[in-house]
DNA sequence: AATTTTTTTTAGCCTTGGCTAAAGTTGGTC
DNA sequence: GACCAACTTTAGCCAAGGCTAAAAAAAATT
């Protein structure tokens, strides 16, 4: 891996654990960091460090680091870059959900504004990626997103369709093999003949 | 630069410079290496002589170093990849032909043999890339290419079509500006009127 | 044929990012 | 309030790949 590239997958992994709750960047501790990125805590501890120098992260020793707003700017344009990629895998070269994810943390780190403009472009400009989860804009603010929660949350509706699925490789095979997928239609006796552990999983959106 | 991508791009300058003229692989000099990758020589010999050990180059002390036909094979995914990158940048983004060398130089770095080879169905298996380069196939070998020669070799013809330009930046939007590009048509008449120059830079196939 | 010039390799050092082991903090428990 | 357990940081080492400077080999010159 490049300098870059470590220092990019630092910056998301303090973005993808700083953000689980609230909307705020939170403290992530050094054991987080260490343990998402397969890396021992020494080795977070002096990235953070070089993040911390370059004026992308604070480091509050013994407590944690997160990110400041330049990190963050950063981060979610890296954020943007797998999405697109993501929707490019699935939707034009055919892949399945839960094959994508490893290229596209490969491919986020090509470096290239002008390429990720116009993949965004080609793509029709994309609110949400096959995950369901919501892509950047480039200035980094999101699309309106309105509307779209697990099935788990949605009260009373008429039919619901599947924006998105946050499950694993297995159950993403499960739900294909039950006929599940983007755009697949839901109604209220889904709520009851669908595994219940679905529910969480499964990012829809009445209509 | 991951270690991977490190002996990929010395493997590439070892191809790249070793098919200059001849079919077989020829031995290329310590220094012709250090000037492609940008490095000074004594990094190349480190490098030659791990590609030695990993059996993809013998090294001939003093005299220079060529690929073996393991690295051979290497060598040629690797130029795969790139130009159906390239070819990927031109056709489907809408990049300019001079515009996209250096993002497929990291593209061709994602490892994934899945997505070549779904990219190259995507894009309609195609023979060549933007420059008229070859694509090699997935075994290694070349399509058939028979026809294809520079616009100056070309004797007696009637029509020929464009497939391809080698010529630089500003050569290339000269061209553009002329009208020229991928699948042009050329008459007789064009040998004349054209910039001399051109005539070597235009690859063509007679129709 | 001897010498000089050029090229290549070896030797030794720097940087970056891993790791383990040891030392230092924090925070909870008795 | 002392102690213990967990977590974090520091210290010191390794590997990979870059570099410069010096040694060795090959090529060129006289």
């Amino acid at each position: 891996m490049s300098k870059t590239t470590h220092r990019e997958d630092h910056l998301k992994a303090l973005y993808a654990l700083g953000h689980s709750g609230a909307s705020e960047s939170e403290w992530v501790s050094t054991n987080q960091m260490a343990s998402h990125l397969g890396v021992k805590p020494p080795s977070v501890t002096a990235m953070v460090q070089v993040l911390t120098e370059l004026g992308w992260a604070e480091h509050r020793p013994y407590h944690g680091a997160r990110l400041t707003p330049a990190g963050e700017k950063l981060a979610l344009a890296l954020v943007r870059k797998h999405r697109l990629w993501e929707t490019f895998l699935v939707e034009r070269l055919g892949f399945e959900w839960d094959e994508v994810h490893d290229i596209a943390e490969q491919l986020e780190h090509v470096d290239s504004v002008a390429l990720v403009e116009r993949l965004d472009r080609y793509l029709g400009h994309p609110d949400v990626d096959p995950h369901g989860d919501p892509i950047p804009k480039a200035d980094g603010t999101f699309r309106n997103m309105e509307g779209v929660m697990p099935l788990s949350e949605l009260g009373e509706f008429e039919c619901a369709v599947v924006m998105g699925v946050k499950a694993n490789d297995q159950t993403l095979s499960a739900m294909r093999d039950r006929g599940l997928g983007l755009g697949s239609k839901l109604t209220k006796n889904d709520l009851v003949t669908l595994p219940q552990a679905w529910l969480p999983q499964l990012m829809v959106k009445t209509s």
